[in-house]
DNA sequence: AAATTCGCTGTTAAGGTTATCATGGTTCGG
DNA sequence: CCGAACCATGATAACCTTAACAGCGAATTT
């Protein structure tokens, strides 16, 4: 009674062996009518449930699947984490999650630990362009998606938007309306999406025949101001910023408000990835918006299909999902909440 | 070659028996300087990792800890998973973590899952005050550490925060400013946290002799504008609303500057929670700021105390954690980030 | 009527690990 | 120099479930 019951216990009650009760629960096989209900009866009377992890040990599945984040506090990662939980849920499987921080051993700790626990597939957000430790001789036959950062190892999946051409159309909207000194934001140069989104704003700035400026210092709050109050003793500052995700808006915008900077109208704003309450800040900010959810209910539909046709080494496709526009005050363009899309 | 290698095979390379292997990688007794370097070779070798779910099987010790929060993309929230995942992870365990969407039945069968799944602890946000089913009966002997709201079930150990004090220092701050007319402003009284903060507005309204106003219609966008309309409607509109929590606050926000209302001049606000970007906005807005990453930290290492101890049984203790006043401009009063400590 | 199929059920073994018991050898106090 | 205590190690069983095989009566086919 203290502990808990098995399916021993159950087939005792009932009075059938265990196999049956296996049966009964997964319907691999025909079990009579009476005999299943003898056997529900059973479960529900000693309230049992299956263990898992003797499921895990014998078959094959565990009906969970592994999601490696960079970092957990970021609207943008957990609402990717809400939408895989969500279409797990919908196929019987559980999420383990987990964070890396950014670091490609914590990373790769983390999807061994992951992989001791069975997991049947990973979704994860690389940490790093390139350096990923991740690779088939880790993984072995567990299928894999990468998520927001490709992966080039081409068995993998990986699920992107477009982040080279919606950085180029937000920067080309900066120039149409007369910006003709664009900074570049950004915190690493080595994030992937941070190196895609340059590459579209250089490719923006050289068709207009301008000349770029790029910097990497928004890593904390303190180091932006540093880098923005030496941009404002130039000659000629800069009209306008480009950021190249969430948090480097946020470190931009909160130095130059400090600074006395008035946005738009001494320097213009716009950022990559948007965010909730980015239409109420004081201006509101213009931003590319990446369909979050979206890309993580891609992410794991193709994980599950890859699960179900139970094929791992066909070699991995890249989906590319598309952004929108989203114009509100801090471009200083004169529309406010229009929605440019693709 | 092809499907990992198990203990076995290190214990073959090695030249040993499979208990050598085991006890080498526990430390449970002690191995011979010569046979563990042996073994550690054969380890590395043939890149071994012990299989978890066996572990979990045969032994008692799942070396994983479950988390249940309503939502994932919440600051605080993730904010609590942030930590209790740190935590947890300087004790050698895994977190799995899903999510109730506010829902006793979800609650219950995620809870019923993870317990599937052998963990040895759980930590819970509570879905409803009171209304719970997760109790003795279901949990067995795993020790369950409830999180942001109690549960009456007197063995479970529970970490809040100061609700009621919090809210009735900030309603008392709205009124030495001279408003006599505070709505509180909620989505539902169900939850425990909602409850309390009431508990709080209604004393500090009541002590200095004041009408009360509530409202639970903060479910939405769209039901919060609609409500807040029939207040300007009033023949003497509120001057003041103080909000149960981010959302609500987020909302009311919201619908104060969709409909013109200039804050903190024609009515002041202030809200229970403190958020990122709560000081961007405009106005900035004043709060009652929670330590939710210390709320988790708590929670986690009271849960690994449990586990440490291996006792269930011993009644449950209450933490309770102060709150602070973040006064910053949306109340109208002259502070600027000034921060008031308990 | 014998042979085949089918539906339902039970038995056995296996999956990878660890608790328990057992073994052979070494050291030490008496 | 003998039993006690100890160390390092191995063999066995068990944790709980399910795949594989086998059995048996009933229905269907030849």
């Amino acid at each position: 009674m203290h502990s808990k019951p098995t399916m021993k216990d159950v087939a005792r009650l009932a009075g059938v062996g265990t196999m049956t009760v296996s049966r009964f629960l997964n319907g691999t096989a025909s079990v009579s009518k009476e005999t299943a209900a003898r056997v529900d009866k059973a479960i529900h009377e000693l309230n049992y449930r299956p263990n898992e992890m003797a499921r895990a040990l014998r078959g094959r599945r565990s009906r969970s699947i592994g999601l490696i984040l960079p970092y957990l506090y970021d609207t943008f990662f957990s609402g990717c984490g809400h939408a895989v939980s969500t279409v797990a849920k919908q196929h019987g499987y559980s999420v383990l999650i987990t964070t890396s921080n950014e670091d490609p051993d914590t990373e790769f700790n983390e999807a061994a630990l992951m992989l001791q626990r069975s997991v049947e597939g990973l979704i994860v957000i690389p940490a790093n362009h390139g350096e990923t430790r991740l690779n088939r001789a880790l993984l072995g036959r567990v299928p894999l998606v990468a998520f927001d950062r490709p992966i080039c190892e081409p068995a993998f999946d990986s699920v992107v938007v477009q982040n080279e051409s919606g950085a180029l159309r937000m920067v080309e909207h900066l120039i149409k309306h007369g910006h003709k000194k664009i900074f570049f934001m950004g915190m690493s140069a080595k994030v992937y999406t941070v190196h895609a989104r340059l590459q579209g704003y250089l490719k923006a700035i050289a068709e207009a025949g301008l000349e770029s400026y790029e910097s990497f210092q928004c890593q904390t709050p303190e180091s932006t101001l540093q880098e923005i109050e030496k941009h404002l003793r130039m000659k000629t500052p800069p009209t306008a910023y480009f950021t190249s995700n969430t948090l480097a808006t946020r470190f931009v915008f909160t130095a130059l408000l400090q600074l006395g900077v008035r946005i738009p109208h001494d320097a213009a704003l716009a950022g990559f990835d948007d965010f909730e309450l980015a239409d109420l800040t004081s201006p509101s900010l213009t931003v590319v918006r990446q369909p979050a959810q979206e890309m993580g209910r891609v992410a794991a539909s193709q994980l599950f299909e890859r699960l179900k046709r139970g094929e791992t080494g066909q070699p991995g496709c890249r989906t590319v999902l598309p952004v929108e526009l989203v114009l509100r005050r801090s471009c200083g363009c004169e529309h406010e909440g229009a929605v440019v899309v693709q």
